[in-house]
DNA sequence: TGCAATTTGTGCGTATGTATC
DNA sequence: CGATACATACGCACAAATTGC
């Protein structure tokens, strides 16, 4: 028996686009570790219920993403898994990036100064209307945009972060340049939605996907809000890990 | 400026459903209010730059769906907008994710007994074709659906759950019964997904809505996994929460 | 070394679905 | 409502690379 995804064939989403996403799926919940070989095409189209071209297609478009790798006479191998996202106190989004042997960057969308809200302020603990930095970031991983973030700082506390941040491509050197050298995340919360026109523009996702809604709060070493983060994840790009170990 | 929808033209997903999912991606975000007519289809097809047949398609498969409505001479109206409740920063759920099982109100849907597949096999070491139990649940809190969960265990380990889950609802005071007297959350991971139509149903949301998934494992107290489940969280009912201390 | 089995890669003909005009 | 062009999916066949005997 198959567990998952029963194919529909008049969605109007191509069979091999539909194997594809189940194949990623598969793939990042840890059915397939890095490197292992994926079960033969012919297997794959019995078990799927297609012919073997459309299993073919599905992972050809998996190969050219990198996540795939088919050797003539030997198989497909699982080439690298897509990003997994463990969740914790010492969250870094370059860290996790090159942990898992890819190259990070953060690219600078834009930023203004604007005064904290209701909702800001309580967050950051500071009062009302107190001038913060809204900084619009892309984040990417060898090349591919995995998140859209806003971050709101202290305008006082890192006043030259735009200009470092745009520099190093790394939240982490802006503000140890800052003086900040070191910082926790609080905690933090999930949820989902549709994605916005803007979001799915910089993620190069279709209009009509979800995306993953990250909020957290970093505190530095004196347990002080240092930024609040509201990020958007590409959901097929990206899987948030907690581990419940403890 | 109007924001222009790349379509893709070979991504496997057919330009109608790109739109479809577009306009209902614009209705949920509020463009068009419930009532409110839609521009006529000349109009839409001129703005994403297809023919009119394209964008009819796009709206009789809305109209399937109760979101869109055509009256002939009059115009394409919105029936029924998706409903959402907005989500705060004291949204109480976050209970459910470190003890999701221990959920007070859950409804058994149904259960079947099946053979393993490599998927299943490996999150719960055991060999391909062991005899699982599984369990479709929904949880319910005030009275609202908040997850469907499907649930795997060995069912050679808990041979009479179903029975002891219906008569409970507790997954907690089932596994008890067999002998479990504890467990432990290895690890959960978290996705994002549009609804599927069975899953829409059940948790009384529209069709192209979005829905966290998140799976875990549970092991036993000797380490061995136990318990696999894989649930569907209606995303604009509740928030996960992951606290920074672990 | 040879040879068969397995697995990926490729070509072609056909039927159906999709989108335009 | 056709007529047309293209993408999708299938079925069959065979070539090329790798592995194991």
């Amino acid at each position: 028996m198959t567990t998952h995804t029963t194919l529909d064939r008049n969605a109007g989403i191509a069979v091999w686009r539909q194997i594809m996403e189940a194949l990623k799926a598969e793939i990042v919940s840890g059915a397939f570790e890095k490197g292992s070989r994926l079960p033969p095409e012919s297997e794959l189209a019995a078990r799927f219920g297609v012919n073997r071209h459309t299993v073919r297609r599905a992972i050809a478009a998996l190969t050219s993403e990198g996540i795939l790798r088919a050797d003539q006479g030997r198989g497909t191998f699982v080439a690298s898994a897509p990003l997994s996202y463990p969740i914790g106190p010492r969250t870094r989004f370059s860290e996790i990036v090159s942990g898992q042997d890819r190259a990070p960057d953060g690219r600078l969308i834009g930023s203004a100064v604007e005064e904290a809200d209701a909702f800001l302020a309580n967050q950051l603990s500071v009062p009302l209307g107190t001038l913060l930095i809204r900084v619009e970031s892309l984040r990417v991983a060898d090349g591919i945009p995995m998140i859209v973030a806003t971050l709101w700082f202290e305008q006082a506390r890192v006043p030259n972060f735009v200009a470092d941040y745009a520099e190093t491509g790394s939240i982490t050197t802006a503000l140890n340049r800052a003086g900040i050298e070191d910082y926790n995340r609080k905690e933090t919360r999930i949820t989902a939605e549709l994605v916005e026109a803007r979001d799915a523009q910089q993620l190069g996702i279709s209009l009509g996907q979800p995306v993953m809604v990250v909020e957290s709060v970093n505190l530095d070493t004196d347990g002080r809000p240092l930024q609040y983060t509201r990020g958007r994840v590409a959901a097929d790009r990206m899987q948030l890990v907690v581990s419940g170990g403890e």
